[in-house]
DNA sequence: TCCTCAGGCAACCAAATGGTTGTGTTTCGC
DNA sequence: GCGAAACACAACCATTTGGTTGCCTGAGGA
């Protein structure tokens, strides 16, 4: 099973083109590194209970210390996952589900790619 | 620990402990984080095309040189985001979608449990 | 008012990461 | 059999990352 034979891809000898997944690749390369810590997953998935919280508060569900939190929060932040208002002394983050679902379709698309190429493989042997 | 820990949250309820995710969150965390470069998501992006990539044809498709490639490569078969088969003198990559489903579901929960917390939200608020 | 709680800023550190070059070791083609 | 292709292994380097501590500012409340 080698299909790295240019038979019924177009590319000639090339084998390897960039290929348009969903958003640009950097910014959702972005939401992926940041979902990548399992500290800032557990954040996320604490934010998406509904509602905005605070530093503090969401520091009471780990093991780091306040300023480690913060840092997570400032990468999340960047990355779009998640926004931030201050309010009073404290500061509320709340989930931005929007780069999330950037990030759900690039891995849709991805899976849908590969789900495609699995069919025209299965025709190709057919035939 | 750090005596400048803060203690819980004073007059503040307690943060929502609800981390119902889907995969265990490590495991999925490093699916995240294999996905969390540039150049890895460019390899799976050309691996998604289907079939079975050997690490010069892969190397070809990026700007950095062949061991940097086989780097990210490991480090994507390490997450289990892709398989490796020797075969003769080369070694080909292949898309290993289990995983690339686990992460989509982790972040269909997330999107899942924002709808709801916003629903609930809403009834709240209207009744 | 004064005290305390929540957070911002900065320095610092160890370890991981992304990348390179150099040197073997198989395997294929002639 | 010989040379080149494809890769593995290892050392090395600069930068980023994850985490800490210390100190400072600002907002609320008794």
């Amino acid at each position: 099973m080698s299909p790295r034979n240019p038979k019924a891809a177009p590319a000639g000898r090339r084998p390897a083109k960039a290929f348009a997944i969903a958003a640009p690749r950097e910014a959702v390369a972005g939401v992926f590194a940041a979902l990548g810590d399992p500290t800032r997953l557990k954040l996320v998935a604490v934010l998406c209970a509904g509602g905005a919280f605070s530093i503090a508060q969401l520091t009471a569900g780990t093991d780091i210390s306040r300023q480690g939190v913060t840092k997570h929060l400032q990468v999340l932040a960047e990355a779009g996952v998640v926004s931030d208002t201050r309010q009073g002394r404290e500061r509320l983050y709340q989930l931005e589900p929007a780069r999330i679902e950037d990030a759900k379709r690039t891995l849709d698309a991805i899976g849908k790619q590969w789900e495609a190429a699995l069919g025209r493989l299965k025709a190709f042997v057919e035939s």
